[in-house]
Formats: C-alpha cells, structure tokens, sequence
DNA sequence: ACAGCAACCTACCGGACGGTCGGTAACATA
DNA sequence: TATGTTACCGACCGTCCGGTAGGTTGCTGT
C-alpha cells in the first residue's frame, strides 16, 4: 500500500525523524535499535533515512542535544529570573519533570546513552549536562547559605533530586493513576519536604548507620 | 544420580564469571557488550565461555536473578524482622542504597535491561521487582496508616525511592568525596526528612504551577 | 594404565547490522 | 523541453556477533 503524505517540507521532517528515533530509542535502547528500525517507523527505508542523517551515532548526538536544548530553554533559562531561591528550586524540580513525563520530550533520557558516542561527542554531552548539575548544586549550596537548606550534601542531594526525576520516565505512563502535574507535585513534595512528618513520635533520634 | 555434585572449581568460576560480566554490562551495556568482551575479561576465549553459559540472554536472565536475590537476601528478608516501621524503612533505604554501591554487587542495576530478554524471562524478572516494589509500599502505607507520613501518593513515593537508590549506580564511585555508608546516610536523611528545614522563612508560601 | 570428564581451544557458519552506490520519480525553475 | 534538486528506493558490501563443531589438554578415580 502506499501511503501518501503531500505536505512534509523538509524542517517538518527532520523534526518528525527525530521525534520518532527518540521515542524508538527510549523504549528499545541505542543499540537494540537498528537504522532499519526507525526508517521502517517513519515509513521509509534506511537508505532513504540516510538521506536526513549522516550516521547512528551523529544521529543520537543530535537527539541528545535537542534534548538538552529543550531542558535549557523550559527549565534552566525560565528558572534564571525567579529570585526567591526556593521557588526557583521548586519550579526546576516541576517543569523538569514534567519534561520528562511528555512523551515526545522524553528526549531528555537519552542522555544515559553517552558510551554509545564518539569520545568527543561524549565529551560535550557530558560537559552540557554538568552544566545543568552544577547549575542547581549552586542552587542549593545558594538555600544552604541562606539557612533553608537540611545538613545535607549538596552534591548528594543534586543527584539525589536528578534521581527521583530521571527516573519518572521509567514509571510514568501517559493515562495512568496519575497526570503529568500531579506526578511533578509528588516529586516536588517529597525531594522538599521528605516522606516523615516533621515530628515523629519522638522516641529515637538519631542516624543509623547499616551494618 | 541425585548425589552426582557438580566439581568445586566449577561453582567458583561460575559466580567469577556472573561477576565479571556482570562489571562489564553494567559499564558497557547488555547490547554493547559481546560474549567475546566477557570471555576475554576472563582470560578465555568464547567458546571457552559456552563451557559455562548456554547463551547470552541466559548469562543476563542469571546474573539478575544472582542480584535479586542479593537484594531479597540482604535487604528484604532482614527487614521484615524489624519491628519498628519507621526504622524498617531507615534499614530498607540504607541497606539498598550501600548494596547498589558495592562494585561486585552492582549487580542488581541490570534490571534495566528487561527488553533485552525473552518475554518469558522479562516476565520472570518484572514479577521479582514487582514484589520487591509492592512491599516497600505496602511499608508506606503502613506507616501513612501510623499517621507518619507527609501527605503523598505512596506509589509515586516509592518510585521517587527507588529512583534515588537505583541512581546511585550513575555517580557513586568508589574512592570518590563520600563513602558508601555516607552516600546511603545522604539518601536515608533526604528520602526520609526532604531538602528544606521544618520552618522556612514563612515569608511566601504558594505553590506555582508550571508554564 | 587408562577411561572419563571438566575445561578449555581453533576454526568456522549464518545472519544482522551500519553504511554506500547508483539509480528513479516528482516537482520546480527558466 | 532541458536542467537541477529533493526525496526517496533496491541491491549490495564488509564486518562483527552469537553460537556450534570438533578437537586437545590435564586431572582424577579405579
């Protein structure tokens, strides 16, 4: 059969194609996902898809970067001109999260695939990402020198936070018990406040160590 | 011939083999990583290796199943004789989070690689963690019960734990700032008592929904 | 002394994969 | 009508991978 599509300029399909990849290579994983595998999702053959895309690996860097491109521009630039820093925290943790939840957006995970890269490619993902962390670690060691922060580490606590949001790709299913926004407020609620009331029955009070 | 035991040599080699490879999926990938990479890391030859395994799917369907049972063996089955909710959460938690740290035990971070498996295996494995999942919120639940716990979902909640557990395994390195016993103390204080102090500044307290 | 078996090896196979080459069909421009 | 460009396709190539066949070596029990 033969489908017919009359109106896919170029820019249109670029997007489509990586839209599409994204979503293949987030479920199936860089390498258990073939050329062929996403040229059959867009309706093409490979030798056709190699017509938009120079390689694999050049195509998986661009959906990183994209990916990175959107967290910049929806979370980490929006966030820049929010003073108070705890809400500035607070809308990083949600609209981040909310990144991640958006199917098409899910982009952003793919940023675990980094050994699939060139060791240059790598290296400027894993630069861009750092900047990220090391944007909201400043955050934080912000909220601690103003008092507001638990005697944490901050280091700990920035991957901590990434932890519970990266990992919403793993559980959260368009349609499920749960929408988008009350997942992020979940997330927001617990990475602040914690899962223990503020006072426990008061019997013991201290860290225990394992083992 | 039920007393016919297998050699000793044999049961060694054998969990060196599910350790070493083990190391190097963990690393590299399920799909990045041949049979060769791992027959080579032991100082043998593929064939060599199929001495031992009967496939590639079979060697990661054991080797999850090896650190499963780990987990069932030092966090899930200790807890339960932990009287105390509160404290069998700090236990649960910690003893997790210091299990992910440890090298050999890495182990228990290939449950990502579910999709590579064959349905029935993948099948297998989903149930395992899935009990593992639903005891640790019926732990929440238990304590939400007890009226200790913050307002929150608790499946959200226990997916938030897992996340920051199971991330551990991207950024904790041996030999780096913290220790294992403090990493996992980070994420037992953090889980349990959140990023912000009790009192915050009470200058403004709304929350702010996202674009 | 020798059978038997565990623990490896070399050599090879079929298939899948990333990538290329030389087309072709449709449309725009002039 | 001639020409160029964009968007694709079928066929093919070299490589590497999972897996197998059929050995060889060396220990062990009798």
């Amino acid at each position: 059969m033969k489908a017919q599509k009359k109106s896919a300029p170029n820019n249109d399909r670029q997007a489509e194609i990586y839209r599409t990849a994204a979503q293949i290579i987030l479920r199936k994983g860089y390498d258990a996902t073939s050329v062929n595998d996403i040229a059959n999702a867009l309706g093409m053959t490979k030798a056709g898809l190699y017509h938009y895309i120079s390689g694999k690996k050049e195509l998986l860097f661009d959906i990183m970067n994209f990916g990175l491109d959107e967290l910049d521009e929806e979370v980490a630039a929006p966030a820049k001109e929010i003073l108070d820093a705890e809400e500035r925290l607070r809308f990083m943790i949600a609209s981040h999260a909310q990144l991640v939840t958006r199917g098409q957006g899910a982009i952003t995970i793919l940023v675990d695939e980094v050994t699939a890269l060139t060791p240059a490619q790598g290296r400027k993902i894993t630069r861009r990402k750092r900047e990220y962390f090391d944007y909201m670690r400043g955050l934080l060691d912000e909220l601690k020198n103003e008092g507001r922060l638990q005697d944490v580490d901050t280091t700990a606590a920035t991957f901590c936070l990434l932890g519970m949001i990266n990992w919403l790709s793993r559980w959260f299913r368009q349609g499920g018990s749960l929408t988008a926004e009350q997942a992020a407020s979940q997330i927001v609620r617990i990475a602040l406040g914690g899962l223990l009331r503020p006072g426990p029955p008061a019997s013991k009070r201290g860290l225990r160590a394992v083992k």
